[in-house]
DNA sequence: TATCTAGTTTGATGAACATCTAATTAAATA
DNA sequence: TATTTAATTAGATGTTCATCAAACTAGATA
């Protein structure tokens, strides 16, 4: 447990790595072990002693802690000694938790539109219009796309069946899930491509 | 799950309570809405939607996400709107890491004696000398009775041949155990009494 | 009032996790 | 070299958790 040592979490890190940091601190003895590592340098074997815990439940604790750079280990003798290491918890928690702007809020505003785009033009499960602007087309198909299982096939008339709960003009509706890529036609019958995202 | 809501979270608080707050921030998908919700206030079935996930899930994130007082709700229409709560995320993250001094200190120090008592007294399994100071001898002897099983009797001669194994001296430790009430002896019969911790 | 929409709760399922015991590795001493 | 001690790894087990579908609750509108 100690090949992914210390990356130092660069605000740029991703919602993984940090929810990796929190989720190694979710725990109260590891959050013990902390406290005692604060006073003072300690070695495994103590930590098991003072908690009353299974050496080995202590070694996966200080790997998990050590994973994510909160712990060092220093070898002497026998021993493996764990001290605080880092910066890290000198941060405030919302430098952790919260994203540097570009990365999500471009990833959001993304989000964002399509809600927007998709509230314009649906009204409680329908279609209202087929969009003009090609990139709006295109979300609305994405959206409709998902009603269609993956890994199934479906006729001409079945997909219409499915698109007619969605708006009247279907041909359109499905020759721009094809043009799309989104739907494939094999010998009059159709299939899903790929998931969604 | 709204019952529990929003504890303040002070510095007195208990490991339990803190990791429950870095449980709660220990998921991707909980800081993402986070991230989604501190842009503006958000409803549930538009984080749904943007996080691609169903209704429910979205509820049990936003449930843990307020219980530790990190959100709180706010009901217009039909809609529960979520925004950002409390200073917790100002706070450095060293001040819900480590706790005040006497909480956990006094119990840690409490160990750390128990641990240097034991270290010095004990070489390779061995009780070296019989502490003179009843508070260490009594440290000793709590070590000592973890040898012997709980719910199981002992004759006096299975006492010694326990007791043998830390110390020659055994009718002193075997009567240190009785006089502290770790064993107890009715005719002739010993049996440990409440487990160590 | 009947219907619609958002939210929550419940139950089921699979994944992640904490913990232990046993086996293994590695360092230190007899 | 053989034994002891600390640390880690592997395997097993029970618990917690994330997720979804379905049932249910409660505003809002037709």
């Amino acid at each position: 447990m100690n090949e992914a040592a210390t990356q130092p979490l660069t605000p740029e890190q991703n919602l993984e790595a940090r929810a990796e940091l929190f989720k190694a601190l979710g725990h109260p003895m590891r959050l013990l072990i902390l406290n005692l590592v604060k006073m003072k340098p300690r070695h495994g074997e103590e930590l098991a002693a003072i908690l009353n815990l299974n050496a080995a439940t202590v070694s996966h604790h200080l790997g998990k802690l050590a994973e994510v750079g909160l712990l060092t280990a220093e070898k002497t003798q026998y021993y493996q000694v764990y001290s605080l290491s880092g910066a890290l918890l000198d941060k405030p928690l919302r430098d952790v938790v919260f994203m540097p702007q570009p990365g999500v809020a471009a990833q959001v505003e993304e989000d964002a539109y399509r809600q927007k785009v998709l509230k314009t033009f649906f009204k409680y499960g329908r279609l209202k219009a087929i969009p003009a602007q090609l990139k709006k087309f295109m979300i609305v198909l994405e959206h409709i796309v998902q009603e269609f299982e993956p890994e199934r096939t479906y006729t001409e008339r079945e997909v219409n069946q499915v698109l007619v709960e969605f708006n009247d003009d279907v041909a359109t509706l499905r020759r721009g899930l094809v043009d799309a890529g989104l739907l494939v036609r094999e010998n009059s019958i159709y299939r899903r491509t790929a998931p969604a995202e």
